[in-house]
DNA sequence: CGAGAATATGAAGAGGATACTCACATTCAT
DNA sequence: ATGAATGTGAGTATCCTCTTCATATTCTCG
């Protein structure tokens, strides 16, 4: 499958054609992050969504169709931001340590901000519709960047494919505990999540 | 492996005395954690719970007050077990894998039944109430667990308590992940997270 | 057995959210 | 200035929710 996807936005009712609705699309998104974020899928409605967006609920049916197409372009905005992360962090080869310093990094970056959103988004959100493609696809690409850094610092090539999903998954629960205490820029923890990312890769066979 | 604790009577409005009775309660919380683990807090109704019972709603709420009731029982049943399977591992002193494998094979017997109880309980499940007091309860002796086994097999005293708290969540989100693709039982899987806490818990300062 | 206690039932009340529409008002581009 | 783009929000219809209560069944024990 091709990796450059056509980037017509997410299934609208109506394109924003002027700077007014453009702006307008942009704070219905973010604002959909937030309560979903905050109050999880469960508190997410469009009426909730549309008032932290300081906008009418009209204004949000003007340009999703649906409660689901709305979701459809959180997930996709966040998704793209995040697969960026890692795919700067993988980029060249650089020494493990660097590597996993920049990956902590970059993780904790796109986390700040709503910082349970991408949990809510694996985890409550739905599933029907085409998104389930779209989704798929990005756990696909999001290991394959795992799986690649994992391949460069680690000689056998048996279990790169489990070593990338044990990774990626122990390096996200770290994240989202982390930001579920606040604690995402406590220094020592940054620290810490580096070394287990280096120290599993290296691969130490201790006793 | 059942955990026969006295209970100390949560939040019940009528004590159940006959074995019928007490096999009604069970089947409520034991179908609680079901819907709860399935469609998470936002699924979780009184009546669906009630129907997966195989019982009737009146009979949900001659024992449980209260839906919060309901949740409390069952998250105390829980991290009871847990809390069991954490404590069981770190008893004695032993090897640094031996530990790490028992700690594994716990983990994911704890979380095969309901595979995304734990995360429903600590992320979406309320928490106003006393139950807030059992909550943080539970996570300080939790952490205290694997503190004690950092501090076992790490010989800087340091920043025990930070490695504490990443190496659980790391190890939570490995086994949440896992329990979401039905991937628990596979040995690669376990192998790796094993490897994984030796890797992290043998310290090697590699480049 | 049979009386009273324990247990089980489920239709119904009362209420609150919810997603979404539509007729209309406002602001823009040209 | 005119039509298109954009914004509004009260209102609708629907669906669930939690919880109660009067009644029915089953048990315990003398």
């Amino acid at each position: 499958m091709s990796t450059r996807i056509a980037k017509p936005a997410a299934r609208m009712r109506k394109q924003p054609r002027q700077a007014r609705s453009i702006a307008t699309v942009e704070a219905i998104i973010e604002a959909g992050a937030h309560v979903l974020s905050e109050l999880g899928w469960a508190g997410f409605s469009t009426n909730k969504v549309a008032e932290a967006a300081g906008v009418s609920i009209g204004s949000l049916y003007q340009y999703f169709p649906d409660k689901l197409a709305l979701v459809e372009a959180i997930r996709r905005r966040h998704f793209d931001h995040v697969l960026s992360v890692i795919r700067e962090a993988s980029a060249e080869e650089k020494p493990l340590r660097q590597f996993a310093r920049e990956l902590v990094r970059g993780m904790i970056g796109a986390h700040s901000i709503h910082p349970t959103l991408h949990q809510v988004l694996l985890d409550e959100a739905p599933g029907d519709r085409g998104s389930r493609a779209a989704h798929a696809s990005f756990q696909a690409r999001y290991l394959e960047h795992y799986a690649a850094a994992v391949a460069q610092y680690r000689k056998r090539r048996k279990d790169t494919e489990t070593m990338a999903r044990v990774l990626s998954s122990a390096v996200e629960g770290v994240i989202h505990n982390a930001a579920r205490r606040n604690m995402l820029d406590a220094p020592e923890l940054q620290k810490q999540l580096v070394e287990l990312i280096s120290a599993y890769l290296s691969g130490s066979r201790a006793t």
